[in-house]
DNA sequence: TTGTACGCGTTATCAA
DNA sequence: TTGATAACGCGTACAA
């Protein structure tokens, strides 16, 4: 009951083992004859060669580690498909862990890829970036990742350097410019921004902020304890706390925005959420432009504007250079992508 | 620049290999001062030992392969969750594949983690029966899957017999049932069901249907092409077409339904949205009953009644199957967990 | 083209 | 307890 190895193959196949290997890898100087009486030797003895013998023989292992933050996140989701897209079709096998539960586990992912022997790593969320440098092989940060000052990436990152980390990412700060020009071109002057703690979080209200003052307008933001409905929910009654109503008309009151941006698309539905409890006609008397173009966003009792990352194709270039990283002399070179708005029902120009 | 092995770590601390290898393993029968003295080389060499290495000449590899049908779903991913923790706690690393995407790149899953030489597999998504059966190792079925007639599984799971594929899941079945007594104990009689394609829908609704003859109620279902929202929402018109309204009150028409039990979250809030735009008043005309209790149901907007199956338990479970299988000899059992219903603002009395 | 020998970093099996 | 040595399955020369 023994797992066949090259060697049975080769004795079958009335050849040499070294002339498997070569089959195994393609090789073109190999005749079609002898290619086809191995190949069908390892049907026949339904041969499966082992990655664990490759990779300890090899110089490579083909295999790649993917740190991510929290596999709840769509986002990851959809980045990783493009990850695994690109890095299969290049023979590359991936395994994941997630900071959260490692740190649960007190595991150090990278010790984890160490011991793996992994030929790269894609960082999608933090990793100790001393031992990824102590891991010694090619990286990728994917996506927006808050960059500590002694960070692998350095500070070159998408400002024309090479970094010896390439960061490949969506600008999620130009998203925030695209949703206030859009709200902008609506017509709306008072536009708030309900952000929240994180890397991402950070660039988008950058953007908006940015932008506003670019317009003219003044920038009002409201931070939420975390990057979710119900936070943002929660916080949201400020956008209306101070401002001029029926009952209030005192002066020196601040006039409630008429749109919102939030960081993501669930801290959007916590927005409307809150617009309605405070008995605000949505979206009539409050716009909202939500993040990520979750598939919530499309649902039709939403319908939500939002800003589209297509974290999929972003996932694909991460993988993409990692390959060429491993692969290659090429020098890596950091990708910054430009996000697209998604318009639907959830914005329209404002009321009077 | 090469990294270290088992060799300098002995040489270091002027022991011989296969004492290392002792101490690696914490055999007990290591003297306390010779161990230091390894733990120090180990550490000062910085020293991880590979599993590759490990792997080939051990008798097992201690990863385990997980097949997923579709990384979106949230349900995964909280299963994902739980497997991991029960796993990586037993020291177990993971690989996961994807069907939809090997597919695509026409890779059997099964047969990359053969070439893994994987010590087990956790089944959350289709695989070729024949396959798992060939790859020779412990295996479980994480959720509900179709289970065809030359299943793996075989046909006596969860009847009280133990297939040599146990199945870990949830009764969803049971699932359905709690949703129609709930809407059934508000008072409702006329409760349809938006249902779809797959096993887990399948189980959903037939538990839908047996609850609602139990209750001598006539099952009223109908089925989307999805289990998307877009979908649900597509096909939810039908269950007002036939019906008795203002407009329209001929005899024979049947009395539309006060409630509606869809097989998931999103299909719930697609029914919700076509509810609306029909001009019924939710939840006042129509109480809706979703499934998974999915992030969005908590959301302030919808507050959905919806059946949880607490996944991230059933994963765990799964794992320590798993590795009771691989490790010991105990007869793998299989596992069917009890949902539970989460009531929220979606369901309320029905009007009148 | 093919055969041969060696190395990769561990675990497993015996002896000591 | 410890130590030597043989697997483990494959890549990579190198020589034939």
């Amino acid at each position: 009951m023994k797992r066949p190895t090259i060697y049975d193959v080769a004795e079958r196949a009335g050849v040499s083992k070294s002339l498997v290997s070569l089959v195994l890898r393609d090789s073109p100087r190999v005749s079609a004859e002898r290619r086809e009486a191995v190949l069908a030797a390892m049907r026949e003895l339904d041969y499966t060669p082992s990655r664990l013998a490759a990779g300890l023989a090899g110089t490579r292992t083909r295999s790649v580690g993917v740190v991510i933050d929290d596999f709840a996140n769509l986002w990851f989701v959809e980045a990783l498909a493009g990850l695994r897209e690109s890095l299969a079709s290049g023979g590359y096998s991936l395994s994941v862990a997630d900071t959260r539960l490692n740190a649960h586990l007190s595991l150090d992912p990278i010790a984890v890829f160490r011991a793996l022997r992994v030929d790269g790593v894609v960082l999608a969320g933090e990793a100790s970036p001393e031992a990824v440098r102590r891991l010694g092989v090619p990286a990728v940060v994917l996506g927006t990742r808050a960059l500590g000052g002694d960070d692998v990436a350095g500070r070159g990152a998408g400002s024309g350097t090479d970094p010896a980390v390439p960061v490949i990412a969506s600008d999620e700060a130009e998203g925030g410019r695209l949703a206030v020009r859009h709200l902008a071109g609506l017509g709306h002057r008072r536009i708030a921004c309900v952000s929240g703690p994180g890397a991402s979080a950070g660039e988008r209200e950058r953007g908006y902020s940015d932008e506003m003052r670019t317009l003219g307008f003044e920038p009002n933001v409201v931070r939420a304890a975390e990057t979710s409905e119900a936070a943002a929910r929660a916080v949201a009654g400020e956008l209306w706390a101070g401002s001029r109503t029926a009952e209030r008309p005192t002066a020196g009151a601040i006039d409630a925005p008429t749109a919102v941006f939030a960081v993501n698309d669930p801290m959007a539905v916590g927005v409307i959420g809150a617009a309605r409890a405070a008995g605000r006609a949505f979206p009539e008397e409050l716009s909202v432009v939500g993040y990520d173009d979750s598939p919530l966003a499309a649902y039709a009792l939403l319908s939500l504007t939002t800003v589209s990352g297509d974290s999929r194709h972003v996932g694909e270039q991460a993988g993409r250079t990692l390959v060429s990283m491993i692969e290659g002399a090429e020098r890596p070179v950091s990708m910054r992508f430009v996000p697209r708005l998604v318009e639907r029902a959830s914005t329209v120009p404002p009321a009077r």
